[in-house]
DNA sequence: TGACTCATGTAAGTATTCTGACATTCATTG
DNA sequence: CAATGAATGTCAGAATACTTACATGAGTCA
């Protein structure tokens, strides 16, 4: 039932975020994307990968588009090993600043009916779930 | 932040559940389909496709695989309207009665830090979240 | 040093889901 | 009654993500 709960809410989280995020013509993964690197810049696509929850593979079509636009960029040979790691552009900080705001937006009006305490029980409760399903299975 | 722990939650738990489902040959959206379907036995494309969050499309060839591989039966005319009221087969009912089985559990493994209290606040939550990202955008 | 293991980046093909479009049926409404 | 609107089922094509596979580079250990 929960389970249940979950998709739903994601579903409609995600329509959302699309909805938003079309103006700036970003995905909601596009935007996920993104956001990490401004958290982890230089950044490599495994890394990237795992953090938006998709296979490396897939985050690889997604750099190239991003770096296509010039969002994002990669350097042609890696230094070390085989990581290229990626940095956001001038143009993609301020696609992410504009598109941070809407999804802000969003974000703010899902958490609208709950208070601050009821906010901070939900985010513990979704880590502790998350912890008790990623044990030990990789 | 708790859009990101929705789909980090969300992810593991499909995880989790594609390989529960998979010695039985089923995915988690064919598995949620099987159990519309138990809770509203005669329900038509249209109304699985909104309870499982997916387009129409996506549930008509959703029931075309599990039509072929017996699990659910549909009327090869409609007796009003368009609407073809799909049940469950006698397969179908057993092959679900696996799977809830195995997907229980890792739905008691995910809420297992959870005591009563904090399950019912989380459900509460999650609810009031729903309601207000899906005020009137149709 | 050389074999082994592991992680990374990438390519090709497959699977899944969505968008756009159309015909059909029912209900409403003038 | 005729016309309009809404909902349904379905087809075709595009987008998206995944699986399988391979080559490359780094670290480990005998």
């Amino acid at each position: 039932m929960l389970g249940y709960q979950l998709k739903h809410l994601q579903s409609v989280l995600r329509s959302r975020m699309d909805e938003a995020l079309r103006p700036l013509d970003l995905s909601t993964p596009q935007y996920a994307c993104l956001e990490l690197l401004k958290r982890s810049p230089g950044a490599s696509n495994s890394e990237l990968a795992r953090g938006g929850f998709v296979t490396r593979q897939t985050m690889n079509t997604m750099l190239r588009g991003l770096q296509d636009r010039g969002l994002v960029t990669r350097p042609e040979k890696a230094t070390s090993g085989r990581v290229l790691p990626t940095t956001l552009t001038e143009k993609g900080e301020e696609a992410l600043a504009g598109a941070v705001a809407r999804v802000e937006e969003i974000s703010a009006l899902m958490v609208s009916p709950l208070n601050d305490s009821q906010r901070s029980h939900l985010a513990e409760a979704l880590d502790r779930c998350i912890d008790a399903l990623s044990s030990d299975a990789s």
